[in-house]
DNA sequence: AATCTAAACAACCGCCCGATT
DNA sequence: CAATCGGGCGGTTGTTTAGAT
């Protein structure tokens, strides 16, 4: 047996807000409060017919005061996006860390633009470099195939498109698999800065113990003490002392939200992989491709700052190396036509 | 100008969790 | 201790708007 419901679905209003319910849920509240009962609110609202739950959504959504709608700068981008690595989309901690932004709007800006505006980024990126790169690898190969050993097989490689599911999956037995260089370069590139000395190295440490089967391990030092995840610049407090504050005790897994944003976003785009192959093109460097080459550490501007590597987090290790990719392949392989490497 | 398509936004649904009884 | 309830949250869907053809 279900839940009774909160209202009854019949006698309640459904659908866009009018500006006159707007008003006088407005009006009211204003004067009056919530009474901090939501359900039993619309009763007392003469002329307003709406469940309690959808009052609740439109004050805390729109009309509550100091609402900010639109026009997400920069570094609310950078925010966002840090954060969602950091814990995945838990968009009301996230919110907590924009004053006057909502959970929803967040939620529907991500889903809607950010993660496009991520991808594109990446495609841009890498449409230049892609080229370069296999110009480069293509006179190297020359080079070295006039010393190969004929018959020789070159060593042990994974086809050079990995299934990403599969993988994410795999990381819980192979740790190592999460390049701790990429993650650091990663968290650089959005922004982040490390603390001095040693303690840096606590998060990796941290991560690398931490299951990844959603158990806690409350013995483990929080992550946000040895990193500051957003830039200096950022018009928030600190990880330290907020996020970690709003995360109730018993919820707040550190690293392994940490993984599981990371994972989100890499199943997600995992998920685009394979539901299009089109899509492909633009995102091998998901895969590893550059986040070394990429050298510059700096997020000195927006445009600079390319979150696109987020992805060689979690396969640092599968195409990491472009050459070793190549090598792999057969020399009679279809592979250099394919889409791999997009239009020519 | 009309139609189609994709993007953006608003709202709902259902589940989970903590508080209360 | 179990049942119930309300608040809160994230995912999803429906609607509107903008842009392309």
């Amino acid at each position: 047996m279900g839940r009774a419901p909160c209202c009854d679905k019949a006698n309640v209003k459904k659908g866009p807000w009018s500006p006159e319910e707007d008003a006088i849920l407005k009006a009211y509240i204003e004067q009056h409060g919530t009474g901090g009962n939501w359900i039993a609110l619309p009763q007392k609202i003469v002329g307003l017919k709406r469940c309690g739950k959808s009052c609740r959504l439109r004050w805390l959504n729109y009309l509550r005061p100091n609402i900010k709608h639109g026009g997400f700068s920069e570094e609310e981008d950078n925010i966002i996006c840090s954060l969602y690595i950091s814990i995945g989309s838990r968009w009301s901690i996230i919110a907590a860390q924009l004053p006057g932004r909502t959970d929803n709007d967040i939620k529907n800006y991500w889903n809607t633009r950010l993660k496009k505006k991520l991808l594109g980024k990446q495609r841009k990126e890498q449409a230049a470099r892609r080229a370069s790169l296999k110009q480069e690898i293509m006179t190297k190969r020359e080079i070295n195939e006039s010393f190969m050993v004929p018959g020789a097989i070159p060593h042990q490689q994974s086809p050079y498109w990995p299934d990403v599911p599969a993988l994410v999956m795999n990381q819980n037995q192979d740790s190592h698999l999460m390049d701790q260089e990429s993650i650091r370069n990663l968290l650089i590139k959005l922004g982040g800065r490390f603390s001095d000395n040693n303690q840096e190295s606590a998060l990796f440490t941290t991560i690398n113990n931490y299951p990844l089967d959603g158990s806690s391990r409350q013995d483990q030092v929080p992550y946000t003490n040895s990193i500051d995840v957003l830039s200096s610049s950022a018009p928030m407090r600190s990880m330290d002392s907020t996020c970690c504050s709003q995360f109730p005790n018993s919820n707040y897994n550190g690293p392994n939200m940490c993984q599981a944003g990371l994972e989100n976003l890499l199943v997600e785009l995992g998920g685009l992989v394979c539901s299009n192959p089109q899509q492909v093109e633009g995102l091998d460097s998901f895969y590893g491709m550059d986040m070394a080459a990429s050298g510059s550490t700096g997020a000195s501007s927006a445009e600079s700052n390319s979150w696109g590597h987020i992805s060689s987090l979690g396969y640092p290790q599968l195409v990491s190396d472009y050459e070793t990719c190549l090598q792999s392949m057969p020399q009679d392989s279809s592979f250099e036509d394919s889409s791999f490497f997009g239009p020519q």
